[in-house]
DNA sequence: TAGATTGTTAATCGATTAACAATC
DNA sequence: TAGATTGTTAATCGATTAACAATC
């Protein structure tokens, strides 16, 4: 397969292609293309997913519940671990395949069941917080879905996913180029 | 409030907020700052937020349910109007306050309940397909969760939010630089 | 007036693209 | 060998940052 084969797929130019997959140190064959295979397997090796992460969901309202449902993390190299609340009405419930679990069990578990990545999937006004019992606990990566800007020590690293902000600017879109 | 008050919550500099707010028409004081509550005001004019735009879901399965489920979207603007799935075993069932509708009849209740944008939650091999009903339906914004690039006719917006790849990056971080 | 903070222009930086030699 | 395609260097572009005049 072409570097412009995956270009096509992927949405950014060969070119980007090209350098990135060279970056990660994916090799292909000139006039020829890339092993899909082999490449599969390096990027996988690449992304660091044998390791298959742990993950830990926290907060199990809606959109906590909602990703514990999700079976697309599984499928792409995690192991989705566990969730927890701190609303003793929602612990020991159900959220997909996982029993809600207290927040006050995270440190420990998070030994114990090999947690490396948390889902903070809280109200905004307790995310700075429970970002920090995240850290206390080991886990260096986040990906917080509050809409807040998490203060982090050195060494770990956040992704934010916004969704209604990410409405909102279709919205701009919708407004601001009526046509085009 | 001072442009560094908000660019400190929002994770952005200063001058980008500046920036940003001088584009989006919003005027603050020399000296003072800017007024938050004719602040809001102005945003929500400048992004389009107050037509509500109408938001259907296309597919009804963990991640669209999922989506149904959080409430965080009409919180912010929006109104979620309908869920649509192709599959019959879950047409007329529950997904959070939306009863699932067939994807047939998206194209006349686009125009009835005045839908204006589209959050795709299908598989990835059915994403381009639905995406061409969405479009064809007239709705001209789609917030994509599949796992593909897809091709829409010119003054249609496309954003793409991909939670596995999300988790990736991360991975990718936890295994590239496991100290600093 | 002195202090604070915006709004904007100019300078810098990084990321994307163009171009092309290397080579299968 | 001719055609195709990678891998990388150089050129371009856009976005971020620095600097500062305007002004409350």
């Amino acid at each position: 397969m072409s570097s412009e084969d995956i270009a096509e797929g992927s949405g950014v130019s060969a070119v980007q292609v090209r350098k990135d997959l060279s970056f990660l140190g994916a090799a292909g064959t000139r006039g020829v293309g890339y092993d899909v295979t082999g490449l599969a397997d390096q990027l996988v090796r690449a992304l660091g997913l044998e390791a298959r992460h742990g993950v830990a969901i926290i907060g199990a309202g809606n959109l906590g519940s909602a990703l514990a449902n999700y079976q697309g993390f599984e499928a792409r190299g995690f192991r989705m671990v566990a969730i927890y609340d701190i609303d003793s009405d929602r612990i020991g419930g159900r959220a997909g395949p996982l029993t809600v679990r207290s927040i006050d069990q995270m440190a420990t578990d998070a030994r114990v069941d090999d947690i490396s990545i948390g889902m903070i999937a809280t109200p905004a006004d307790a995310a700075q917080f429970v970002s920090a019992l995240v850290v206390e606990a080991g886990v260096r990566a986040i990906l917080n879905f509050a809409p807040v800007e998490l203060r982090v020590p050195q060494g770990v690293s956040v992704r934010r996913v916004d969704l209604a902000t990410e409405l909102q600017i279709l919205s701009y879109h919708l407004v601001s180029k009526p046509e085009e």
